[in-house]
RNA sequence: GGACAGGUGGCAGAGAGGCGAUGCGUGGGACUGCAGAUCCCAUCUACUAGGGUUCAAAUCCCUACCUGUCCUCCA
């Protein structure tokens, strides 16, 4: 499979299979519920990873969870809570929506608050390097020592300055210094540093988890296109003082951000959706087709309307895959070979999810226009399906049924013989009472089909 | 102002020099006790504008305009 990476703008490919994959993905500050961008953004990395591992690679995924951070102070101050029980509030509800999502593929999540030692070794290092300064109210890092500091974003120095909104503190060396250690200050939480109480910055943080737990070389880096700068800049500069190159990752990948009636979607804009109130509304196979349906990397404008289309076309494809499942086996064939090579080859060229679920559906509608199928073609399109629903997670599980089958099955042989004697007033009862309880009858010829709603 | 993405049919969204992807929507039809589902047909001078390169451009080059992201906390 092959990647894009923004750092050097050229695809990446992964073949060694043997070779466990290495990928680290920026996650949440914990001081609000998430909303759609950050489901967006794991949704995508879910998939991703998942379709790592079933395309054979073991895969070690970390994400990073901010658990204390200046937002979350404010944010305790304002209603006045205990910081660390806001953010630890906050973080069951992301690991709560998460799960609602089907968002499993995460091997650990590292806390910021966890994971102070790592961080503090970190800023030794680099104060030893000389690259550490002392302000008044933190630790600071020399921006310009790091001759390579802008390559990822591509920002010069002069618009790293030029940046007017900013305001930057006098003190500092230069404007572009960011803090990697924030002196305590009355009523705060703090840890202990060689430097005096506080708490780690930011941008250190996600490089010291990274160096903690993938090392100075691995393969995967996933981010909002929000934080590309001065993050993942600032991140990656860290790490390259630490390590003395910038062969760090193979591939700096971005999930593009999400926009609402044209605008990006954010807390100061005030115009979030948030992604509990989307999974309260539709299925999360829906939520995850409307993610997927464009390149995991280019901006996605989100509407309602996009959303009815998403379920929609999840019903479609399970009501195909329910049908591979239980159509007679004969001699039609159409051409799954070639379906399942598209379908994977538009997995494997840079995640293109989008045109994968485009092959999904042009083989439902090849599979809903005939009454049977070979054995071997069936076989090859039940594997399709089952990254459809295992990987993508845009294929509803069938297992999962509220009633048991065999009162199903005797409900419809019950519901047959009445319409057999044309007493539909009925077998009419008996759909609308299975339909209540959430399963769903359908009718073709002398055919009943039968699944769970939603 | 700078950097970076884009501007495609009613809408969403691929493609990337020569066959009008795909879905939704809309109109018609088939099937059906009803409902649902599914299928078939139709909806077509679609590619922001103006120049250029070429036998051929939505696709390459230049210019302009427009939109978004980042340059402040953001997934």
């Amino acid at each position: 499979m092959k990647l894009w990476d923004e750092l050097k703008g050229n695809f990446v490919a992964f073949k060694d299979k043997s070779r466990t994959v290495k990928m680290y993905v920026c996650g949440p500050t914990v001081y609000d519920t998430p909303h759609l961008g950050h489901l967006k953004t794991y949704t995508v990395y879910d998939a991703l990873a998942k379709y790592l591992k079933f395309s054979g690679y073991s895969v070690l995924y970390i994400q990073n969870i901010t658990d204390i951070d200046d937002k979350i102070i404010n944010r305790a101050l304002e209603i006045r809570d205990d910081p660390m029980s806001l953010s630890e509030k906050y973080t069951k509800e992301y690991m709560d929506i998460m799960r609602k999502a089907g968002i499993d593929s995460v091997s650990f999540y590292a806390k910021a608050t966890r994971s102070v030692p790592d961080i503090i070794n970190q800023i030794r290092v680099l104060e030893r390097r000389g690259f550490v300064y002392r302000l008044p109210d933190g630790m600071y890092f020399r921006v310009w020592m790091d001759r390579n500091y802008g390559v990822l974003s591509r920002q010069v120095p002069e618009n790293q300055v030029s940046g007017k909104r900013a305001k930057v503190s006098e003190l500092k060396e230069d404007p572009r210094d960011f803090v990697l250690w924030k002196f305590r200050k009355p009523g705060e939480p703090y840890w202990k540093s060689p430097w005096g109480d506080g708490r780690p910055g930011w941008h250190v943080e996600d490089s010291a988890i990274i160096l903690r737990y993938l090392g100075t070389s691995f393969h995967i880096h996933g981010a909002g296109a929000d934080l590309k700068f001065p993050h993942n800049e600032s991140e990656l500069s860290l790490m390259r003082c630490m390590k003395g190159n910038s062969n760090i990752c193979k591939a700096w990948t971005y999930s593009g951000v999400i926009r609402i009636n044209g605008e990006k979607m954010s807390k100061s804009l005030n115009n979030g959706i948030s992604a509990r109130e989307i999974l309260d509304k539709y299925s999360v196979e829906a939520i995850r087709y409307a993610f997927l349906s464009s390149n995991y990397s280019s901006e996605m404008d989100f509407s309602w309307g996009m959303m009815d289309e998403a379920s929609q076309n999840v019903s479609y494809l399970n009501r195909a895959f329910t049908r591979i499942r239980t159509m007679k086996h004969g001699a039609v064939e159409i051409g799954a070979r070639n379906y399942a090579e598209t379908f994977f080859g538009y997995l494997d060229d840079n995640f293109n999810t989008r045109m994968a679920l485009v092959t999904l559906y042009e083989v439902s509608s090849e599979i809903f226009k005939h009454e049977e199928i070979s054995e071997d073609e069936a076989g090859i399109l039940n594997k399709m399906f089952m990254v459809g629903q295992e990987v993508l997670g845009v294929i509803r599980n069938h297992e999962s049924i509220s009633i048991e089958p065999g009162t199903v099955v005797s409900l419809l042989e019950l519901r047959k013989r009445l319409k057999q004697m044309k007493m539909y007033g009925e077998s009419d009862s008996i759909r609308s009472a299975l339909s209540e309880s959430g399963i769903i009858v359908e009718d073709s010829g002398e055919d009943v089909t039968w699944f769970k709603e939603r």
